[in-house]
DNA sequence: AACGCTGATAACAAAATGATAACAGAAGGG
DNA sequence: CCCTTCTGTTATCATTTTGTTATCAGCGTT
């Protein structure tokens, strides 16, 4: 499971960050300040560390220079309208940043991304005979590599991440489809989860990984 | 069925709301200033609110700020452009927030994307030899999953909610029924009770689970 | 014991839901 | 520009759920 260090002295709004970030399979740590925020990287060794700028003690960039320079990538809290500090902060190297207010699921897409990007090898999910190299966005059925779209593939970190939870049809709709507001067909999904089940399954016909549960939704077997 | 609070002075849009929202299965409630949203928030407990920044009568943040109090989570309705109201509304801890106009399927989608984050009963409930993981929305008997219908879930789960409880048919029927209004046949429920036991009861015949209380209704044994 | 009431059961019809195949436009690479 | 792959749609089909009706069984009362 990948640490998150938060940043932010807003002790509020690192509750229910915490909260929420931990149902999304996180698990986090906090700072309040610069000082705590660099005892933690270097005691804690986070995966990733989301920096407010606007901090009270200490300063946001000082944090994430410290960060940068152990190799802890960073995400910026950035209030909006603050240009100036999310051009600076970018210049800083910061991998990403989200201006206040972000939606949630928002913040959890950037993570995912950044953790993405900067965790290079960093994990492998076997499940069964299939291999998930996460690092390298690569699926393997035994040596056998199996191409996923960049959908399919999204919509099946998705069910990977949450494991044996039953996920309702709305809930994976929002996550894969609805980033813009746009909505597609609800059939879409279906015929995805057809198509993942093609390439996934041993046998389609008869899914031992994607579970049906008529009426609610899909199931990653754990 | 959940409780939506509307904290809205726009008595049109309240109405329009109301009206789509009933539609989608929810129940709506509406507050026309502060005083009376902290005396719906008190009274009725809502399950969600989603207040107007812009009240004429009162401060949304101040009812934001109460409702969390009361752990009613909040959805902001603002209008666009209001950035530095969006701000301070995730930092007073609403959940989510929409700016206006919005299209109503978007609202629903958050409201019910909020209410599966907070609601999040994430417990394991045992009850006998029975387990109930509902975060995962599962049931087993030992090790073997039990798979029940929509329905079936849900009815099984208001059991779960009033445990002990004896329930009238009338009370059932309401909750797991009426929530369009339509109105089902009486033995409906006497026959969902009967795939209930079938599915979960030891012997469906002489059921140890979900008692019969002649001439009221049901109850589930602690 | 006979009746009436309530709930149990079985069998059935209808509606809802998901699976599937085939197709068309969009996006991207050469 | 052409070709391929990805993406999302529509139409159709199969299955399961859902709710009804009809009949049956048990209990309490007279």
């Amino acid at each position: 499971m990948e640490k998150l260090l938060l940043v932010e002295d807003d002790s509020a709004l690192v509750r229910r960050l915490t909260e929420y970030l931990s149902t999304e399979g996180f698990h986090c740590l906090s700072a309040g300040g610069q000082t705590q925020a660099v005892a933690a990287i270097d005691t804690e060794r986070p995966d990733l560390a989301l920096v407010d700028i606007t901090l009270a003690e200490g300063n946001g960039f000082a944090v994430c220079a410290y960060a940068r320079g152990k190799g802890v990538p960073v995400i910026f809290l950035t209030a909006s309208g603050d240009e100036l500090s999310t051009v600076t902060g970018l210049d800083m190297g910061a991998d990403d940043y989200i201006a206040k207010p972000f939606r949630p699921k928002e913040l959890v897409s950037r993570i995912r991304s950044v953790l993405r990007r900067t965790s290079g090898n960093h994990g492998e999910i076997t499940l069964g005979e299939l291999r998930v190299d996460t690092g390298k966005g690569l699926v393997f059925r035994g040596d056998r590599q199996i191409f996923l779209s960049a959908l399919e593939y999204r919509l099946f970190m998705f069910f990977l991440n949450h494991r044996g939870q039953v996920l309702t049809r709305e809930q994976l709709l929002d996550e894969i489809w609805d980033s813009a507001g746009e909505y597609v067909s609800d059939n879409t999904l279906t015929v995805y989860i057809k198509r993942l089940r093609e390439k996934l399954e041993e046998d389609s016909q008869d899914p031992r990984l994607i579970l049906t549960v008529r009426g609610i939704g899909y199931q990653l077997k754990e």
